[in-house]
DNA sequence: TTGAAAGCGATACCAC
DNA sequence: GTGGTATCGCTTTCAA
C-alpha cells in the first residue's frame, strides 16, 4: 500500500465528498448516510490510508500518550511495572514513551521537559526519587509517582506504593522472632533512608559511624545512591563484616541487594539461612533462584502497576488531579533463607 | 510557570516580532540580530514557552520518536537491549515508545499499525518472530530487527543477532568434549527450530515424535510459543525424564529456560554438573546466582543494542533502507554446570 | 445529510 | 534582518 502521503483530503476528493464528512465516517460521528459512509470507508481502505496522528494531536490539543519515566527499564522489578502499565494503556488506546533517568537528576529532569514538549497527556514515574521541589517542573500535567520516594512525608501529589515502614518492620520482626539480635538494613537509595529511620526505632536518635548508619542494634548499610547492583552490596556487606562488626540478620531493601549479600557471606563460609538470616524485598523471580532460597517480601507488582494505571486514567478522563497515596499491601513469602536449609 | 498554552505566536506579539522571526531565532536559523534574539530568548524563558512537538511533527513531516516492539519488557534480556536502545536514541534527540506484544500475532501487528499511525521515524523489534509476509505491514518506515526469528532465512530486512546456529553448536561442541552424549534443546519458541535445526545435524533429517524433535541423537524439546517461563521449563524437561529418556546434557535457549530445567533435575536428585551438564545462552544475571552457576553463552546485549541503534539511526539520517544481517560475536561463560561443582 | 472554512502551532519560502 | 503567509492533516462549528 502507498500508506504514506495519503490524507484525508486525497479521500474526499476521490469520494467526492468533504473532508468534514470522511472525518465523520472515520471516527463515527455526526449523521452520515450509510452510502456514503460505505464508499468513504471502502476507498480509504483501498488507498491504504492511515490517519495521522500528529495532526489530531495538534488539534485536539492532547496525544493520547503517557510517559513512563524510570530510573533503569532493565531493572527487573520496575520493567514488571513497566509492562503492567503499558498494557492497561494500550487497552484504552494510549501509548507509552519510556525514559530512564539512571538515577540522575540531570537526565530525570531532561525527560521531563521532553515529554512535557511532546505534549504527553499524563506521567508515569516508577521507582527513583525526587526532592519535592522538583515537583513543579511538569506543571500541569497529571503524574502519578509508583515506588518513588519523595524527602518530604506528605508530597503534594498522588503517590502508588508499598508502605516500606511496614516492610522493614515486618521484615525485623521476622528476623527477631527467628533469634536473631544484630540486625542490618541494606539499601542503596539513599531516601530508603527515611522509610528505614521509620521503622521499628524511630524515636530513636540515630548515630553515624562511616558509611553506616546505627539504630541502635540496627545498622544501615548505604551504598552509592544508584542503581542497586549485586556486585556493589557484595562490597558493602563485605566490608562490614570484615570490619568484624557482629552480624546475624540483614534486611536487604531489593532482591539484587539481598544476592550481593548472600555472596559476600557465602565467600567468607558464613552459613545463611543458620548463622545469618536474610529478608529480602521484591519477592521476584531472583529470590528463588539461589541457595538457599531467598525470603521476600512480595510487594504485588501488578497491583502497583494496575491501581498506578488507573488513578492516572481517571485523571486523565475527569482532567482532574488528585493527590494522597494508595498503599499496596505487602505479604511475607518465608524461604530458606529464615529456616534453614532443607534438609 | 504557565508552561501549557503559550506559543509562539504570544512571542512574538509581546517581543513585537514576527513568528518567523522566533522560530528563526529558537532554532539558531536564519540571520536575526544579536539584539533581537536576546529578547526573544529573554521573553520565551519568561513566559515558560514550550516548544510543541505535535505542531513541529506535522509541519517537518516527521516525529523524533521510535518504536520499540518487544514480545515482553520485563524480559531482563529484552529490557537490557530496550535500556541500550532508548539511551542512544534520547542522545540522539529521539523519544521511544515501548509495545509489547506478548509474542502475540495481534499485538504485533497492532503495535504496528499504532506506531505507522504516530508516524514514527524508524521501527526497532527486540526478540520474537515475524513470519517474512508480515513484513510489508509496516510499509515505508525504516525498522531494524534485534534477535528477531523469520521463517525464512534471508527476510529482506536488516537483522542484527548473534548466529544462533553457531551459539548452538558451540554449546554443543562443549557439552561432547564435557563427555556428554544424549545432548537435548530447550527452547519454547518455535522458529529457533530454524536454527537449531541448522546447528550440529543440520544434514540429517528430523524425526518428530511427540513435542520432542528428534535429530540424531539430539532432542529438542519445543514448549508453547510465547515467553520463556522458568516454569514451563521445569515442566518441559520433568516429562522428558519423567519418560525415561537418556539425557545427560542440554542446551537451554535463554537463561530462564536453564533455570527450569535445572530445577527439574534437582527436584529428582539428580546432580547437575556431574550427571547432566548444561549449557545456557543470555549469560544474564541469572545465570550466576544459582548453584551450580550456569555456564552460558555470552550474546553481548550491549552490542546487539547499540549496533541495532546505528544501524537505524544511520537509515534515518541518510533517507535508506539498509537489509543485511549484522552477527555480534558470542564468548561462552564457563561455570560449574558443565565442570562440576566446585569442592 | 453534507460542505466551506477557521484554526491548532510551527516552519519556511519569498518579499521587502 | 525581518515579516507576511501558505502549509502540514485533521476536527469542528455553522450554514446550507
Amino acid at each position: 500500500m502507498s500508506g504514506r502521503n495519503v490524507s484525508i483530503y486525497d479521500i474526499a476528493r476521490i469520494a467526492g465528498v468533504s473532508t468534514a464528512t470522511v472525518s465523520n465516517v472515520l471516527n463515527d460521528k455526526g449523521r452520515v448516510s450509510e452510502e456514503t459512509r460505505a464508499r468513504v470507508l471502502d476507498i480509504s481502505e483501498r488507498e491504504g490510508y492511515v490517519p495521522n496522528f500528529a495532526a489530531k494531536s495538534l488539534r485536539e490539543a492532547r496525544t493520547r500518550m503517557i510517559g513512563i519515566i524510570t530510573p533503569d527499564v532493565s531493572n527487573y522489578f520496575y520493567s514488571s511495572i513497566a509492562l503492567e502499565l503499558e498494557t492497561f494503556f494500550t487497552g484504552h488506546g494510549y501509548t507509552c514513551c519510556i525514559c530512564n533517568t539512571y538515577n540522575r537528576d540531570d537526565l530525570l529532569e531532561g525527560a521531563i521537559r521532553n515529554l512535557a514538549q511532546r505534549q504527553v497527556d499524563g506521567l508515569l514515574f516508577v521507582g527513583g526519587s525526587s526532592r519535592a521541589t522538583r515537583l513543579d517542573l511538569s506543571d500541569g500535567v497529571p503524574e502519578v509517582y509508583i515506588d518513588h520516594r519523595f524527602d518530604v512525608s506528605d508530597p503534594p501529589c498522588l503517590v502508588v506504593d508499598n508502605d516500606m515502614a511496614a516492610m522493614v518492620r515486618d521484615a525485623t520482626s521476622l528476623l527477631l522472632e527467628r533469634g536473631c539480635s544484630h540486625v542490618a538494613i541494606l539499601t542503596v537509595r539513599a531516601m530508603d533512608l527515611h522509610a528505614a529511620r521509620n521503622g521499628p526505632h524511630a524515636d530513636q536518635a540515630a548515630s553515624v559511624r562511616g558509611g553506616a548508619y546505627c539504630v541502635d542494634d540496627y545498622v544501615i548499610l548505604v551504598g552509592p545512591h544508584h542503581q542497586p547492583s549485586l556486585v556493589e552490596s557484595e562490597q558493602l556487606v563485605g566490608d562490614h563484616l570484615d570490619a568484624g562488626n557482629e552480624l546475624d540478620g540483614i534486611v536487604a531493601i531489593g532482591d539484587r541487594l539481598a544476592l550481593g549479600a548472600l555472596n559476600a557471606l557465602r565467600a567468607r563460609g558464613i552459613k545463611v539461612g543458620d548463622e545469618v538470616k536474610i529478608v529480602s524485598i521484591d519477592n521476584s523471580l531472583l529470590a528463588r533462584i539461589p541457595s538457599p532460597t531467598l525470603t521476600s517480601i512480595e510487594r504485588h507488582v501488578d497491583q502497583l502497576g494496575l491501581r498506578g494505571a488507573e488513578a492516572l486514567l481517571e485523571m486523565l478522563e475527569n482532567g482532574t488531579r488528585s493527590t494522597g497515596k494508595i498503599v499496596i499491601p505487602h505479604e511475607i513469602m518465608e524461604r530458606e533463607s529464615t529456616l534453614g536449609r532443607q534438609p
